[in-house]
DNA sequence: TTTGCATGCATTGCATACAATGGATACAGT
DNA sequence: ACTGTATCCATTGTATGCAATGCATGCAAA
């Protein structure tokens, strides 16, 4: 299906900066880009616009960065939901319903995640902290709060991709990392809630206002 | 715009119980019920699959109902939003940003709820009380997390709108109500946000699996 | 110079024709 | 009877033409 198709690369040059924030999107531009005709390219911009990644204006659909408010928002709902996943993957832990070949991916994530920070490989380490944060609520074994989660993650990585800069106390946020994982390990539920939602608040960055481009 | 039309009318005839979960939809039938051609209203049916009332199938759509499990996880994303909207609105009540006439509203609203709840008129009793809940999502001005919740919300109330019995403890549905507006009335953040989310988990109910119908 | 207005044009909205797909059905062979 | 297979048909997928919309541009008038 090539509505799908569109869908998932339209999604990923928004998601890796290509098309940035205030950039104008036609109908028929997508169309030529793809290779396709305009009805495909035109379900996968309203379904764009469902993740919440493109605003459809009267002429054409503009790539969103959330204002700052939002951006301040987004983290407070990501933070909460996150709060919820580490600390059901937690309880599931101490319950024995995870298998521990998940918790040692886990570890190895989190290392490699260090490590490429540290070396300061920022597109990299954006995308495996990622994938440790997804890792997390995936065994949480949550699909709802999975489904949100990504959402949101959308959301913040494309409001927040423009100011992308070497971070700052990457040796905190390894920490937070390891103390997460910690407390999963050891089935300390509240304890992994709690981190979660500190990590995550301690991460938020400012958004930089998108030009009105074209 | 026709497909906003479609989308508002379907999502309207899902959520009020006139397509019921299991209900096969396809496009030409959509289209001829509500006259107009198939173009708005495929758009609109892959808009309540991004909203998460229908499914795609290869063969037309399916109105959704959350298996047991997924409710539970719905609730759980519900629960864990709804505390962090009524603590924020508490925090802004405690700041002095939010106006009285708000919560003279919101009063009066937790009234009419009970006395509509407790004479047993059930479909006006869901109305309401998603408007109370709504209400405090929105006094606490976090777009995300209202849009978040208007999707739970959905996908909750079609999934319990077949199983709809008189609430059997009315009395303490309101009382969490009132305590709820007293908490955010005084600014008592936290305990806003614990009683929210108390409440949310209180009033899970399960599911009836949606019979494969047509 | 500025404001109002008309006109053109880019672009989307909608309808419809045609292609592709895949599930159901009927029939043949064992 | 049972299984495999060919065929049909319902239904969606895609392309494209035409209508509608609204923004931009230019021109005229004050």
């Amino acid at each position: 299906m090539q509505n799908e198709v569109a869908h998932r690369r339209l999604r990923e040059l928004i998601l890796d900066g290509t098309y940035a924030p205030g950039v104008r999107l036609t109908e028929v531009d997508a169309a030529a880009a793809l290779e396709m005709s305009r009805t495909p390219v035109r379900e996968a911009l309203r379904a764009l616009a469902a993740d919440g990644l493109v605003r459809t204006t009267g002429r054409g659909v503009v790539v969103v960065a959330l204002d700052p408010g939002d951006l301040e928002d987004a983290y407070q709902v990501r933070a909460a939901l996150e709060a919820l996943t580490a600390e059901t993957a937690a309880t599931r832990q101490r319950d024995g319903r995870l298998a521990p070949a998940d918790l040692t991916a886990l570890r190895t994530l989190a290392d490699v995640t260090a490590e490429t920070t540290s070396e300061g490989r920022l597109v990299e380490a954006v995308e495996l902290n990622r994938r440790f944060h997804r890792r997390i609520a995936e065994l949480a074994g949550n699909r709802i709060a999975l489904e949100t989660l990504n959402r949101v993650w959308d959301q913040i990585q494309v409001s927040t991709l423009r100011s992308l800069k070497p971070v700052v106390r990457h040796a905190h946020v390894s920490a937070q990392h390891d103390d997460l994982l910690a407390a999963i390990t050891d089935g300390r539920a509240q304890d992994a809630g709690q981190i979660a939602r500190r990590h995550v608040l301690d991460t938020r960055t400012t958004a930089r206002q998108p030009p009105e481009q074209q």
